[in-house]
DNA sequence: CCCTCAAATATCCTATAGGAAAGAGGTCAG
DNA sequence: CTGACCTCTTTCCTATAGGATATTTGAGGG
């Protein structure tokens, strides 16, 4: 592990990115972070001044920020927010997750040998984080949004790793697209903290199946892992009316 | 069907798009058609004087471009064309589209009764311009651009149709990114046109599948379409070396 | 009291200009 | 003759200014 020689190499790196990377790393942590209400207008001049540059690289960001469904835009009146997930949007969601983290699966069953120790990591940070949640509901203290996020983080880095595990770039570029998205239904359903232990134990199953060795049983696990996120989702939105 | 009653309100509407989604739209028009090859540089410049509008709409479409692959971007060096799909890439190809295809039709199973009549006349479009194809080929002239675009065009319009009758807007988003990937593969790999009685021949099945009203028979059959056209492909690259 | 209309403001959209970096070509030293 | 260095050109990147459009606020009439 070189650590940066060159102190001034890794800023260099960064300017090398361009200011329109930046820009767009601030603005997706600003809409990961801080509850907008959805419909809020992103005005590309004031983000530009906040930011201390141009509206150039603003705009250019806006419009990668578009394709991750964050938000929308509408021809000559601006960015927003974009809207909260429609209940029937939510059980798409969940039917593309079956299509593409199912199938993303079994492709990295392939690779099972290599997947395995990654995924132990990924489980052990799940495992003292969902611990930390833990003690604090128990005392009865308010999540920070800080832990919130690292929550969400670490869970879904599980996920991630399934798809960085199949090899396969084109499944990697469209579980970016699904992130985001599955990012959008928490801020609206409630759960997805409260059920960590649940998701703990799902976690589980798949990374068991993944050293059993058998070529269905990981596709077989997540399905079933999704499944039951979906039904706790529909619980949360029946609760709510 | 009501015919533009106001002539210039279809103007209109183009212009309430914005000068981006038109630009876009003329760039992705280029990249289909004329084969460029890859890494060519496309300067930001060049192209807004072609197109008698300011470098801020091109760059933008540009961004949206980069999401779809067609367009790489190195931070101070500006876009080139997308370099050929690599061989290992074009397996990796299939595999996501066997995940995804294969999932949507399931999917899409759901709604058959939409959908048949859609993909009736999809078909009959395809069978129609592979007759038109066959008749070059046999005269031995040379296919012209345009017919091969238009071959494209019908032969993956039964495809997204298939997207579309999951009336799932995240598969439908993904089938977009995946459809210039596919278009991609099409330029370096040779086949394509020459297989088209075989392609006329598989869709006829999916057809059917869908027609039985038979929960899994159109995924199978959508699956074996993809394998097919898999095992084609793979003749083209290796008669290539 | 509500609706309609009009003016003002804020914002987006486009165009133009200047600074900076990368690439090409020529020149000079070894 | 070869390699390195320097200069010039091209292009990207950022900043600023002006025209067009949507939204909001206010007043007047029904």
């Amino acid at each position: 592990m070189s650590e940066t020689v060159y102190p001034l190499a890794g800023v260099a790196a960064l300017e090398r990115r361009g200011l329109r990377d930046r820009v767009y790393d601030l603005v997706l942590d600003m809409l990961m972070t801080a509850d907008l209400a959805p419909g809020t207008r992103l005005s590309i001049d004031a983000i530009a001044r906040d930011l201390r540059v141009s509206p150039t690289p603003v705009r250019e960001a806006l419009v990668q920020l578009e394709r991750t469904g964050l938000v929308v835009r509408e021809a000559l009146k601006g960015y927003r927010v974009a809207p909260p997930l429609a209940a029937e949007h939510l059980e798409a969601l969940f039917d593309a997750r079956l299509v593409l983290e199912g199938g993303a699966t079994d492709l990295a069953a392939r690779h099972a040998d290599g997947l395995v120790p990654r995924l132990e990591q990924a489980l052990a940070d799940h495992i003292a984080i969902s611990h930390v949640v833990d003690e604090a509901v128990d005392l009865g203290e308010k999540l920070s949004v800080g832990l919130i996020r690292d929550y969400f983080a670490v869970d879904w880095n599980f996920h991630h790793l399934i798809f960085e595990g199949t090899q396969n770039p084109f499944l990697l570029d469209m579980s970016e697209a699904i992130s985001t998205r599955v990012h959008r239904m928490r801020q609206t359903v409630k759960s997805g903290v409260s059920d960590a232990d649940d998701a703990v134990l799902e976690h589980g199953a798949i990374l068991e199946a993944f050293r059993s060795g058998e070529k269905d049983a990981p596709g077989r696990a997540m399905r079933d892992h999704i499944e039951r996120v979906r039904e706790r989702a529909r619980r949360d939105v029946a609760a709510d009316s």
